[in-house]
DNA sequence: CGAGGATTTGAGGGTCATCAAGGCGGGTGG
DNA sequence: CCACCCGCCTTGATGACCCTCAAATCCTCG
C-alpha cells in the first residue's frame, strides 16, 4: 500500500458511519472512541491493490464507501474471489491473533473510501478492554458464519439457485413484485456467487421464466415467491 | 441431543488432551481450570446426530476423538459438508456469540467423544477473563481463515488438484516418498474436499500418472515434488 | 452523440454428479 | 488362521452444469 496517499483521521462524519458497523455498533463511550481513535480513513481509486497475498498483515480495515473485491490467485494467474466488502464490512480481520501476513489480496472494485485499523492498536485495545475484544469476537463470528454459508452455497445450489437467493436476500420486503438495484458491476456479483460473468448471465436469462427481467443494473421481479420456489 | 447419554466430567486424561488443542493451547493457571471445569464428556456412537440445524444453540464442542461431520441439507434433502472435524477441532463455537439456534447439522462420523462447553458458561468466562476471550477470538481466526481457504480451493481447484493438496499437507516430509494412512474413511475425505465419493475415487486414479498409489487407506506417494507440480 | 467498456449470446469442451453394477477390504465366526 | 460376508469403494455410461474463447450488442459517461 502506498503511504503517500491521502489520508487523515476520522472526521464526525466519519466517526458515525463507523459506528454503525456491526462491528463497532456495541461499543459505548470510552472503549469506543478508543477504537475510533485508532483509525485512519483513506481514500483509493478504482482497482488499486490495497494489499496482497504474502505482505506483513500490519492492518485491517472497515469499508466506508464503495466496494473491495478479496480474492486470491492461483499459480496459473486465475483469480477467485473470496467476499466482496461493502459499506460496514470489515475485512482481514481474521491476522488480529492470527498471522502475520495476508492470507489474500485486496483490490478496490471502484473508487472506495476505507478506515484503516493498526492490528498492534487493536490487539492492545482487546487486550485492554474486554468489551472491544467481544466486538472482535461477534464480528469474527458472523464473518465466519457467513464464510459456511457461502460454501454450502457453492456445494447445494446451482447458478441460477445462487442468484435467486441473492436477489431475495436483497429484497427489502416479503412478498410480491419488488425492483432490486445492484450496488455494483454484475462483475462483482459473479466473482461473489463464484461465477464467470457469462455464468451469471445465463443464470439471469434463466431466471426469466421465474419472472425476472434485467435492464441494466435495475432488475425487476413480478412474484418473489414464485422465484422463492426456484 | 439426548442427555440421557452417559456424560462426566473431564478426567485428567481428557484434561490433558483438551489442553493441548489449538483452541486451549495458550490458556494456563485459573483460566485454564476454569474452562476444563466447565467441560462435559460425552460419548456416542457413529451415526449418531449431535445436533441439527434450528435447534436452540446451547453449546459447542471440542472433539477428543474420532470425527464429526457438519454439514447442511437442502430442502431436497441433498446433504453437503461444510467441514470434517478430528481430534482437537472444536466445532459451533462460532455462536457463541453469533446467534441463538444452530446454522447447520453435526453427526457423528464413527464413534466419538466429545467435550461439550456451556454457550453461556464460556461467554461468562470470556467477558471475566481477557485470556479465555483472546482463545476465542485465535479460535474463530484460525477457523475463519481455513474456511476461506476452503472457499477458494473450491473456486479455483480441480478435485485431482484438491486431493492432490490434501495429500501434501499431510505429508511429515518435504520430499522424496511417502506414505499416509487416511485417519477416516474415504466418505468422508470425499465430503470434505466438495466432491461426490466417486469423484473422489476417480482423483486418486488421474492421480496414478503424478506417482499415487492407494491401497485400502494406505496411500503410496513416489515422489512429492512431482504431486506438487500437478 | 460517440467511444470504450461492460454485458450478452453462441459454440464447444471439460469437469463433475448421478445411476447402476461389480470388485475389494476388513472384520467376524468357525 | 482362514473363509465368508457385508459394506465401502471403484468403474462405466450418461448428462447437467459451468468455464473458455470469440463476437455482437448494450450501457454509461464524457
Amino acid at each position: 500500500m502506498d503511504m503517500l496517499d491521502k489520508s487523515h483521521k476520522a472526521s464526525l462524519r466519519e466517526r458515525n458511519l463507523l459506528t454503525k458497523t456491526s462491528f463497532l455498533k456495541d461499543l459505548t463511550g470510552p472503549s469506543l472512541a478508543r477504537v475510533l481513535d485508532a483509525a485512519t480513513v483513506f481514500s483509493f481509486p478504482a482497482r488499486t491493490t490495497i494489499f496482497q497475498e504474502g505482505e506483513p498483515a500490519l492492518a485491517f480495515y472497515s469499508v466506508l464507501a464503495g466496494y473491495v473485491r478479496i480474492y486470491r490467485v492461483s499459480r496459473d494467474g486465475r483469480q477467485a474471489d473470496i467476499r466482496i466488502c461493502g459499506p460496514g464490512d470489515i475485512f482481514a480481520e481474521c491476522l488480529i491473533y492470527g498471522g502475520d501476513a495476508y492470507r489474500f489480496s485486496a483490490q478496490a472494485a471502484e473508487n472506495v473510501s476505507l478506515a484503516r485499523f493498526d492490528m498492534q492498536d487493536i490487539r492492545q485495545a482487546a487486550n485492554d478492554d474486554i468489551a472491544v475484544a467481544r466486538s472482535v469476537i461477534t464480528a469474527l463470528s458472523q464473518h465466519l458464519l457467513s464464510t459456511m454459508d457461502c460454501v454450502v452455497n457453492d456445494r447445494l445450489h446451482t447458478a441460477p439457485q445462487r442468484v435467486a437467493d441473492y436477489l431475495i436476500n436483497r429484497c427489502p420486503i416479503e412478498t410480491g413484485q419488488a425492483s432490486i438495484r445492484l450496488p455494483f458491476q454484475k462483475n462483482l456479483l459473479a466473482g461473489m456467487l463464484g461465477l464467470a460473468p457469462e455464468a451469471l448471465s445465463r443464470a439471469f436469462s434463466t431466471l426469466r421464466r421465474a419472472g425476472v427481467t434485467v435492464r441494466g443494473r435495475v432488475i425487476q421481479i413480478s412474484d418473489i415467491d414464485a422465484l422463492r420456489r426456484f
